[in-house]
DNA sequence: GCCGTTTTCGGCCCGACTGTTTTCAGTCG
């Protein structure tokens, strides 16, 4: 079993042991080391017992219960407990608004053990009667049923943060609102996202409400208080906003950002030193007196720590780096000289590389890597060894042009199923700059792919190993290998490793960036442009980046073209 | 079930909103 593997299993337990009313503390001892599982950079099985027992959360007897999954497959406990309810019960608990109590209530009271049971019970009105239930959760039930049959998919971050953007300007033209931002994990920069949050100040919470409320894109009102709204919009997604006096916006703007394992451990640093931390301020426990409120910087400074950005704030380890200011200076868009991996017309982009050189010079950018399509890719208009000189020829006329830019010629070359490239190292060597790439065979067997990865990077012209794992969101998963493998090779070979800043790539991963990271290799941002406007991808790689605590000296992006030359030659 | 700069036992983050109630439990983030 894998991690993913093994930390569902902790949290179908927990939610088992949730319906069964067990000691709440233990249901969340369950999900908090899940929730670290998922956090892990390293796999399970390079663990000892010992080393297991390093993992925050987790014991002695879950390190148990781990290495019965890691060498059995599978965990007695769990196989047992799954036995001592209906497995429908997990599934009801899925419904907005239904918790554990009610599930039980709705078992014991009605013998409801599936959705649809649920769902005919409702339609006959037999819910509003039970104990502490009438029409009105009734209908709640039936809605939310409604909700998760339509199985909304992961919100990508560029469309969440549009939607965000949108209603954010709305509320400012409300003279009562003084400021309003994106919270949550839209601010911490996760590449989906559940739902929106938003943060306002104002005098006048109601006013905000008002206009939140009965704005045009709102389908349905879920929650409606002075301090706290929920809507669904039109196209699915929750909105949440929170109002808060300005004096205390930077302590909102906190526990609003979360997350919520990041804010369950300052609030514990806090109460070690005798404070309480809440959206209102930071408080001596003692005293009530206040000691932090209006700004971020001073909640964590109150706390003892250095200011922890968003992007950081998944309980990976940012609080005890703070605490010894030993956090990372994260990169910035600004850190960035070049975009390294580009396509033009001459494959399947829709520009001339001329006018990609052009957009890529006014941003500010030093060089570029052109990096079409080998031939084998034909549905991409892949480029053959004659087109690819034509190409090379057409780069240097352009780059006699400028005076202060450079066009690097590469490929994005394809890496055939047994690991051999799609041209020869006598073309290969004629490069500036060589991609690789895996387009096809995805159903390999994990080793399979393992050695055609490896042996991809072991080619002395490979620069970039580009979209390592090949996952698209929403659409397709990674494709199997030994990451940990490919991450030895790459150091070794030194061969750097990509975050693809497509929207729907953003692949590596930040857990898998930050991995990568931790060995000495090499990150590169490449957005894989297609046309002149997508080069704005580029913020979203810096965002994955810096999720993966990556510095400027992590990423090639930083280097000059020369220095860039140089850093990625082999041997 | 985890964890320890007061503790190896006795704690374990904090508050808002809904729907049902007449002061609160359940749910959510």
């Amino acid at each position: 079993m894998n991690n993913k593997e093994i930390a569902r299993v902790f949290r179908v337990i927990a939610d088992i042991l949730e319906i069964k009313d067990e000691n709440f503390f233990r249901i969340r001892a369950y999900r908090n080391a899940a929730g670290h599982i998922e956090n892990l950079t390293q796999d399970l099985n390079d663990f000892n017992q010992a080393g297991l027992q390093d993992i925050p959360g987790v014991g002695a007897d879950l390190s148990a219960k781990i290495i019965e999954m890691l060498k059995s497959g599978k965990l007695e406990y769990f196989e047992e407990l799954k036995k001592s309810i209906p497995c429908g019960l997990l599934d009801i608990m899925d419904i907005p608004g239904i918790g554990p109590k009610t599930t039980k209530l709705l078992y014991e009271k009605l013998r409801i053990d599936s959705i649809d049971s649920l769902e005919k019970a409702a339609r006959s009105g037999l819910i509003a009667g039970l104990p502490g239930l009438k029409e009105k959760t009734q209908e709640n039930i039936l809605k939310g049923i409604l909700l998760i049959k339509q199985k909304p998919e992961k919100i990508l971050f560029s469309y969440a943060q549009n939607t965000a953007e949108n209603i954010i300007s709305s509320l400012k033209k409300l003279k009562e609102i003084k400021q309003a931002c994106i919270a949550g994990s839209l601010r911490r920069g996760k590449e989906t996202v559940r739902d929106i949050d938003i943060l306002a100040a104002s005098l006048s919470a109601e006013k905000a409400m008002e206009l939140f409320t009965g704005l045009d894109l709102v389908k349905d009102v879920i929650a409606k208080g002075p301090a706290k709204s929920s809507i669904r919009t039109k196209d699915g997604i929750q909105v949440d906003l929170r109002v808060v006096d300005p004096k205390s916006f930077g302590a909102a703007l906190v526990y609003f950002t979360g997350s919520k394992e990041h804010n369950i451990r300052i609030r514990e640093l806090a109460k070690k030193n005798n404070l309480k931390i809440n959206e209102y301020g930071v408080f001596d426990l003692k005293t009530d007196k206040i000691a932090a409120a209006e700004k971020e910087e001073d909640i964590y400074a109150a706390l003892g720590l250095s200011f922890i950005p968003p992007e950081l704030r998944e309980d990976r380890g940012e609080v005890e780096a703070a605490k010894i200011k030993k956090l990372p200076k994260l990169i910035t868009l600004s850190d960035i000289k070049a975009d390294l991996h580009v396509h033009s017309e001459w494959s399947d982009g829709n520009a001339s590389i001329s006018v990609m050189a052009e957009t890529a010079f006014k941003k500010g950018y030093e060089y570029m890597v052109i990096s079409d399509h080998s031939q084998g890719l034909g549905i991409a208009r892949g480029l053959n060894p004659q087109r690819l000189y034509k190409q090379i020829d057409e780069i240097k006329t352009l780059n006699k042009k400028f005076k202060k830019f450079r066009i690097l010629s590469a490929a994005e070359v394809d890496i055939k199923s047994d690991g051999t490239l799609d041209f020869s190292e006598d073309v290969l060597k004629d490069l500036d700059v060589v991609l690789a790439a895996v387009h096809s065979g995805f159903k390999q067997s994990s080793r399979e792919m393992t050695k055609r990865l490896v042996k991809a990077m072991e080619n002395r012209y490979v620069n970039i190993i580009v979209h390592p794992t090949g996952r698209l969101i929403n659409e397709r998963p990674r494709y199997e290998f030994d990451f940990e493998e490919v991450v030895k090779t790459a150091k070794d070979t030194n061969t750097a490793l990509e975050i693809n800043c497509y929207p729907k790539r953003l692949d590596l991963d930040d857990i898998h960036a930050r991995r990568a990271k931790q060995e000495g290799v090499r990150i590169s941002l490449g957005t894989d442009a297609h046309s002149a406007e997508q080069f704005e991808f580029m913020r979203l790689g810096v965002m994955v980046g810096r999720r993966a605590w990556l510095e400027k000296k992590d990423v090639l992006n930083c280097l000059s073209c020369e220095e860039f030359l140089k850093k990625i030659k082999k041997d």
